[in-house]
RNA sequence: GCACCCGUAGCUCAGCUGGAUAGAGCGCUGCCCUCCGAAGGCAGAGGUCGUGAGUUCGAAUCUCGCCGGGUGCGCCA
């Protein structure tokens, strides 16, 4: 509602401006500062005053005066030194608000086209940790936004089931435990396995330390025989690779996270995906064989040339052209940018190659998760799984900025300028622990870590915050708060109301924050319930279900409200607190737009917080089931129920459910 | 060396397609539950928006320099 009357704003302005004084420009709108100035303000006048040569306060008395009438804006003002400010008609806009044309909120945009989101994308070879659980829950988040905006979203989890951190593991069975396959088969069954390969892992790389040439020639070895698909190494790597999976999406389902497709690596070695880029990329002569130099025998990218930089201005010969990128090593086998290129082709439809896909046996029993094969495809396996994306999400943090931008340049190099563009890296700055959170989980911080503010999380160390340990800590936490509150609340709804504040508490305090802001992980920020957190929003909507399951007691007529009284009320002196709330609710698809544009979830986060804030106001102002006047009390229920459903849609944006009673 | 990111209240962060008195949470001080649930509300203290210049009617926001911090640049993934 608040959004399309912007938008009818926007144009209606534009074209007047064009029609009356020949200036193509698209005007800006703002919230003014205070609500008593109306409730969108536009500044184009001091841009026309300078292209007019005219006073801008005398141009804006023009227009406002000239402007075409807008159904839901009651006028336009001039305030200050020019600026045009629009006032709604409260009326118009509660009516609209109160009854939605549809339940789900304004008609949704036409889907243009599949959206791919990848995320999460864990090296399946231990527990996932804190760092893990921000990508998932950001590709996740912007997902659901996508969607809530009508768009056709696939979500995709690559597993790197062939790489070396998995044959580190494999090694660390073989060479370390001397485990069989059997052995390691039947431990992967058990619950701890994905804990018992995250310590494992940190001391194969202690075990490397002791021997670094044998440790190097193990990993090279181990690391063939994988990618080949032979042999024992193989067959483990297998065994541990297909069981973190299953660990994983148990992981994220806790937090209601779940994926459609799991596109394997594996897959892209033995359905030749490589193969067919790499002879693309050599006729588009985008990479070249490079015959002499430090870096002969590999095919290499060259670093896209800077506009206006001249051939001539390559360093020379003898100097390293750090730039340029390798794709293919001298030994024939292709870097990690390569395979990465090769299945951006993919997501895209410009490799003509697909996979072959079959169900995801060990997944969550209520999802339905499909994974590549190069066995054969399932007849029963969806057509669209395949099907070439219009735009990609590829989530993944800020260090690997500079290889998202080579597999972009690939994509140009090979004249898909257009993919390349709508190749988005969804990047997000890392979640690092401060050094207190270091400490308490039993790590001895080195005299200059201890000086920083914060410590990275490293898999290779095993120091990092388990997803699962944080998650339970968060229950155990809020389990015990909700049975003080609730004692006489069954106990499955007592742990079901426990589970959906942990995970509220957990996925805003990872939304809150905006993508390239370093968290510095604190257990006491993120077992926080009070101030800027899930659980505030969720309180707010559990307060007005109470309002609502009493006001339903009593027996409350809810349609005798005219549009007209609505409006005499909100246009009240103190009808300002109910007019602040009905606007800023109905602002969501403002919000999630903004979030889209600027790929940005936490301006989501951020207006669930706000709208809980303002509701919060309004309740301690007004009373509303003991408002003595009728009418005016179906207006305050008619507000909170709007509140409610504006409220609840966001937070289900967020992945945050708001329980009956907390 | 080159590229990117960050520097806003004691702490953690919003605000950055330039716009009307710079915001929130936490912490601190003081109030508010015979009243729809206090996981809440109200009030107060607290800011040279790192720094210097420039552009502009107008700069936390744009440009450049400097200072401080982080990340990336590997025949690893």
């Amino acid at each position: 509602m608040y959004l399309t009357l912007l938008l009818k704003l926007k144009e209606t302005l534009a074209a007047h401006i064009r029609e009356k004084y020949g200036v193509e420009l698209t005007p800006v709108l703002e919230r003014p500062p205070k609500l008593e100035l109306g409730e969108a303000a536009s500044p184009v006048c001091f841009e026309l005053a300078k292209r007019l040569k005219r006073a801008p306060r005398q141009i804006a008395q023009e227009i406002a005066a000239n402007l075409p009438a807008i159904a839901g804006i009651a006028r336009v003002d001039v305030a200050g030194a020019g600026y045009l400010n629009a006032f709604f008609d409260r009326a118009a806009f509660w009516q609209a608000a109160a009854h939605p044309a549809s339940p789900l909120g304004p008609a949704s945009a036409t889907p243009r086209g599949k959206i791919i989101v990848e995320h999460t994308s864990i090296n399946p070879n231990k527990a996932a940790h804190i760092g893990h659980l921000r990508n998932a829950v950001l590709g996740d988040t912007i997902a659901r936004i996508l969607r809530g905006a009508g768009q056709l979203v696939q979500v995709q989890n690559y597993i790197d089931n062939t790489g070396v951190q998995v044959a580190d593991v494999v090694i660390g069975f073989q060479h370390m435990e001397k485990k069989s396959v059997a052995e390691v088969a039947a431990l992967a069954k058990q619950p701890g396995f994905d804990y018992l390969c995250w310590d494992l892992y940190a001391r194969v790389t202690q075990f490397y330390e002791q021997d670094k040439a044998r440790g190097a020639q193990l990993r090279g070895a181990t690391l063939h025989a994988i990618e080949a698909g032979e042999g024992q190494a193989a067959e483990l790597g297998r065994v541990i690779g297909d069981a973190i999976v299953g660990f994983h999406l148990r992981t994220m389902d806790r937090l209601g996270i779940s994926y459609e497709l799991l596109a394997r690596e594996s897959e892209i070695l033995h359905l030749k995906f490589w193969d067919a880029a790499f002879e693309k990329l050599k006729a588009a002569n985008a990479i070249q064989l490079a015959s002499s130099g430090k870096m002969a025998g590999c095919w290499i990218m060259p670093a896209e040339k800077k506009p206006g930089e001249t051939s001539e201005a390559a360093p020379a010969e003898d100097e390293e052209n750090i730039q340029d990128k390798i794709i293919v090593r001298s030994n024939g086998t292709v870097t990690y940018v390569g395979k990465d290129i090769a299945y951006q082709l993919w997501k895209f439809g410009l490799l003509g190659k697909d996979f072959h896909y079959k169900r995801w046996l060990d997944a969550p029993a209520t999802e339905t998760v499909w994974t590549t094969t190069s066995e054969a495809n399932d007849p029963a396996a969806p057509k669209h799984l395949g099907e070439p994306a219009a735009r990609v999400y590829n989530v993944i943090d800020t260090r690997q900025s500079y290889l998202q931008d080579v597999v972009a340049q690939g994509l140009r190099a090979l004249g898909h300028a257009r993919e390349a563009a709508n190749s988005i890296h969804f990047s997000y700055e890392i979640v690092a622990l401060t050094p207190r959170c270091a400490a308490e989980l039993g790590y001895e911080l080195s005299g200059d870590e201890a000086k920083k503010p914060y410590v990275e999380v490293s898999g290779r160390k095993g120091l990092g915050v388990k997803a699962d340990d944080l998650i339970s800590k968060l229950e155990a936490a809020t389990l015990a708060e909700v049975r003080s509150r609730h004692a006489d609340m069954p106990e499955l709804e007592q742990k079901r109301t426990a589970h959906a504040i942990a995970v509220g508490a957990l996925r805003f305090f990872l939304l809150k924050f905006t993508r390239n802001t370093i968290i510095a992980f604190d257990f006491e920020d993120a077992l926080s319930f009070e101030g800027e957190t899930g659980p505030y929003c969720q309180y707010a909507v559990v307060r007005i279900r109470g309002i609502r399951r009493k006001g339903a007691e009593a027996g409350t007529p809810n349609d005798a409200l005219t549009a007209a009284a609505a409006g005499k009320y909100l246009g009240d002196a103190d009808g300002a607190v109910l007019w602040e709330l009905l606007l800023q609710a109905e602002s969501l698809d403002y919000a999630s737009d903004a979030a889209i544009a600027a790929q940005e979830p936490a301006f989501v986060s951020k207006f669930a917080f706000q709208l809980a804030q303002t509701f919060n106001n309004f309740y301690h102002k007004h009373h509303i089931l003991s408002e003595a006047d009728p009418a005016r009390r179906a207006l305050l229920l008619s507000l909170t129920e709007i509140v409610e459903r504006q409220l609840t849609r966001a937070l289900s944006l967020l992945g945050i459910e708001a329980p009956e009673r907390m």
